[in-house]
DNA sequence: AGAATAGTGTCTGTAAGACAATATGAA
DNA sequence: TTCATATTGTCTTACAGACACTATTCT
């Protein structure tokens, strides 16, 4: 039998009759399984996605088949990998998963929603992955994807403060002037610096390092790391998001 | 060919080879998606679920396999009116889908959770439908149910001072000493009752319907109704729950 | 009258927005 | 010295817990 990957992603555009699939006790079965990734970081002080160019030119988020030797978080992983060469996120968590037999043309094919994170330093390796700014509102993406960015939009700014999030973008010791641009492109509004720094610390999900940096011009400033690089909840600050 | 019906559920505990799946594309695929419902409601004060006992005598989460003619919320409905005589539940969401291969004895069969939540008078139909009380704490359960059932406590636990989504147990008109009750069975906790009259009108999803009722002592209670029947997301109070 | 339940009013500590004032380092 | 950035401090409003007090209706 040959890869499952060899049919994955690039020939998502083929037309023809949608393929069938049978279990060996009789029953119509799925297709396949497959994931889409919204890989999102924070670059320029812009929150950003990873998009693929697909075989119909159209701006679609990275994804393809799941195999029946992995579970979705590794096809996830896999896929981003080898469509866009991001070695492994920060941050990998289900968004939603879309199970409409008639969403994908090719046949029955539910299909799993994820977020990831990365640096904003991340660079892409492959040539239809590219970077795209939401600082000019969400762009307009093939099949379902423009929903399911919205819903990983929604995640990420209903996470924010409430959890460490964050921790899949920051870099290990971060200013707080530079977690605070991360928060505010994530959030969409502007915090003010004082107000900022004081509610981060009061979330005990960060610590400072003792160690202080000269960043440009002015004050030298100190570090911070977030106390846990694994996804754990804070008291949760009430902070405006998006207003 | 048989109606898939037919392997779902009575069939679960069925020991043998696996069963295998191929697509018309020559690709191994799935065997089936199958769905898991956490049914909750609030019922003599406490937080309850529904279980069945399966044909291991097992205490499982109702549901079944995903037909090819309908999307999972459908296949959740449709498996709590056939296993609980549940007609429809009053609010359905995903949870989660688990996707590791080997998770089903029975083959690659990837599996939706859900929450739904209906009011607490709901009778079912099934014999081997029961009500089963979380006053006690989370049951043992087969699979990986229990988990499942923590992933609904959270979920609901962690919406409920932020969206309406009691609207899905509390009966069209409601007391606020009756709404406090669901709150308190959730949240795992209890609430002042005049802060908390103030604070769930405060959130705008509740109005008052301008009628009165006699529950059984006492002066007569005003009446309140969801502004929305469907899941809205409120202002959000940040009140304790299960502290 | 007394018990039981419903509802109002008040006090207090904390949270979070706004912004003034000070500290530190480079040009 | 002057500018830029970082950090501390203050003021104010709103929120949420606690709880005293009043209101209504039944026995």
């Amino acid at each position: 039998m040959p890869a499952q990957k060899a049919h994955s992603g690039s020939s998502r555009a083929r037309r023809g009759p949608p393929w069938t699939a049978e279990n060996s006790a009789g029953f119509i079965s799925p297709v396949g399984v497959a994931i889409d990734v919204v890989l999102l970081s924070v670059r320029d002080g812009a929150l950003s996605l990873v998009l693929v160019r697909d075989d119909d030119d159209q701006l679609v988020l990275p994804g393809g088949f799941v195999l029946d030797t992995e579970d979705a978080e590794a096809a996830a992983s896999r896929h981003l990998r080898e469509k866009t060469g991001v070695e492994a996120p920060r941050h990998l968590e289900q968004l939603k998963t879309f199970t409409d037999p008639s969403r994908d043309h090719r046949g029955w094919i539910p299909s799993l929603a994820y977020l990831a994170l990365v640096p904003p330093e991340t660079d892409l390796s492959g040539e239809r992955a590219l970077w795209q700014s939401l600082s000019d509102g969400v762009p307009k993406l093939g099949y379902d994807h423009t929903g399911i960015l919205e819903i990983a939009l929604d995640r990420i700014r209903g996470k924010l403060w409430w959890s460490n999030i964050a921790v899949g973008i920051l870099p290990g010791e971060f200013t707080m002037t530079r977690a605070r641009e991360v928060y505010e492109a994530i959030a969409g509004i502007k915090y003010d610096p004082s107000t900022f720094a004081r509610d981060l610390n009061h979330t005990a999900l960060v610590e400072p390092t003792r160690e202080h940096v000269m960043t440009s011009r002015g004050r030298s400033a100190a570090l911070y790391r977030f106390v846990s690089d694994d996804l754990v909840w804070g008291e949760g600050r009430r902070k405006r998001v998006r207003g």
